[in-house]
DNA sequence: TGCGGTTAGTTAAACGTTTAACCAAATATG
DNA sequence: CATATTTGGTTAAACGTTTAACTAACCGCA
């Protein structure tokens, strides 16, 4: 049959169509014999229960929503977009589907909200990456379980997944340590942004624990966000008043491409006349020379773990919220070597 | 009020539902001052139409499928991706989502089609790149639209948006030609694949009108499937058994970059030695060296022209097929140089 | 005046589910 | 043996829309 409904499947195993249900259900209620009857019924029909007539009566869509920002989405690094994909793997395990939406990088008042809220046709929503706090505001008016990824506004409890990026940082720099490098700088850009404003603090912990005192002129955190025309940027800055450094660690890859491209271009060779190293593993090994030494985050597992929560925050209607923190991972590559 | 219902724009207005739902799809039969009434209740309700109630009536969910297989969402390189942000964008503009699902490359008898198919929760699908024929089959038997994107099945009628891979494929070897190279090579993986086999047929027009002769030794199209490991064996293969060879052209870019890889690696300088260009346009300008030179394929264009195409489609309910053919463009970088 | 036509709106059925409330038959209990 | 309980199901209302069929009011015209 073309497209049965529950009525055909009634019909065919001659019951009512509430058996039908309850059989669908799992419901006790239900004797195995009937049971069966209605379960081959399903089969030999090819029967699969309306998802619009569900949501309807049940109030439930199968619908995750997925928020990011326009900038965030069109990203060439696949950052989010392996976020995205991560979401969409584990969005079958728990038949669901995931409805993106991009929504743009200065909200006002006014501006409407993304049309699958408005419209109730999502279950619970995942925030990826830094968006407007007005956002945030309206979005939580909406009596939506909401999952954050990778930034959460800090005043609030909520639920999300998020990188351990003070391990990160320290990570990153106790490997530039532990190779004899005296001299570190730290790039980054919007140290206002919680993530790296954490891997800042985890490049001066580990300083610190190395008993290396903390040199402002080795920092630039006044670009405005880590792209890697910033990272060329800061590394010319700080570049021209010091003639002695020998490591670099940027806040991100993005960044650190960039690092590498000035040092290039004013004849430094990585790394054997300096060490960088990145953070977020997106570039791809062959697609930056020397390959980059970075900190791996699992982009992938970000969105699997975000999926999973939102999942169960939707499914036990409990209103607890949880933090995820995923770990991190030193990748040594070429771009770092032994001073 | 937190989630009004049509009920309570109606009460509001103190009209009937039917009256609302009418000024919602514009019916003639209102007139202007009820209408105006009702459109105040509206915004003063924030009212809007739960998609689940509408679906179910009139069938039509505002959800479209993309389907692609599962290798193709996980490449690295983010064609299909940018096909997919196209679509994306486009449904915006249509007020429809993109329900995105992957399938596995061997398809078999069987194996259950995307449950958004089986739920009736898409009012048309996208199937973006090669999947096996069979799915096709299967899923032509539901009478629900398709467009397809970057590939189609030879024997059928059917909507598509395309590449103009043949006129692609000619500009490439044109440009080697005016160059000055009288030994182009063509490497090329899959070549079974549609669209493959046109950027070999343009190769093969160029260097007719060039009257240059074709030289089955310069042309590896032996590989399994067009990826950069691939393009690595394929030059060296080729190689060496030509000594004179000073043009590559390959199949797409990551197989070009392969080909790079391995002239580097025998030794050779790029472009002095040996000039190679690509298609696709995927590797970011400054993360292969020298940057490639290669077709552009709009890829966006692409996921905007197949959602329009798909929504027109499901709108008018016309069973006509439409194809339609994106242009490229020759964009030359450094990997390529006069002789 | 009476009738057909138009205009502007209402009534009610339908879409395909879920689930609370109900019920009949079988079984257990005192 | 009469009654309470359990078992295994059914009935019917509800979810929030759309839309065909209907109707009431008004207008124009012979």
């Amino acid at each position: 049959m073309a497209n049965p409904t529950i009525k055909d499947v009634a019909k065919a195993a001659n019951v009512s169509i509430a058996t039908v249900s309850l059989v669908i259900h799992n419901h006790k209620r239900i004797s195995m014999e009937t049971k069966q009857k209605v379960l081959d019924a399903i089969t030999a029909l090819n029967y699969h229960p309306s998802r619009s007539a569900r949501g309807l009566v049940s109030r439930k869509t199968g619908n995750i929503g997925f928020i990011l920002t326009h900038d965030h989405f069109l990203r060439t690094e696949p950052f989010y977009t392996q976020i995205f994909m991560g979401t969409e793997f584990e969005a079958r395990e728990n038949e669901l589907y995931v409805l993106l939406t991009t929504i743009d990088s200065n909200f006002h008042e006014g501006d409407s909200l993304p049309r699958f809220i408005l419209e109730r046709n999502v279950d619970g929503m995942i925030i990826a990456g830094k968006v407007p706090s007005l956002l945030i505001d309206k979005l939580s008016n909406y009596n939506i379980p909401i999952v954050f990824v990778d930034y959460s506004p800090s005043n609030k409890k909520v639920s999300i997944v998020a990188v351990d990026n003070l391990h990160g940082g320290m990570l990153a720099t106790q490997h530039l340590v532990e190779l004899g490098h005296k001299k570190i700088a730290f790039i980054g850009g919007d140290i206002e942004h919680p993530s790296i404003n954490d891997r800042f603090n985890g490049y001066k912990l580990a300083l610190e624990k190395a008993s290396m005192s903390l040199n402002e002129r080795l920092i630039n955190t006044e670009e405005d966000y880590p792209a890697r025309i910033n990272g060329y940027n800061a590394a010319k800055k700080i570049f021209s008043i010091n003639k002695d450094i020998s490591a670099v660690f940027a806040c991100n890859d993005a960044m650190a491409v960039g690092v590498i491209q000035y040092l290039k271009d004013i004849g430094k060779q990585i790394p054997n006349d300096i060490s960088v190293i990145g953070f977020d593993d997106v570039v791809s090994e062959n697609s930056v020379n020397p390959p980059l030494s970075t900190i791996r985050v699992p982009k992938m597992e970000m969105g699997v773990e975000a999926m999973r929560l939102i999942s169960s925050l939707v499914k036990d209607h409990k209103k607890i919220h949880k933090k995820i923190l995923v770990n991190v991972e030193l990748v040594v590559r070429q771009s770092t070597k032994k001073l």
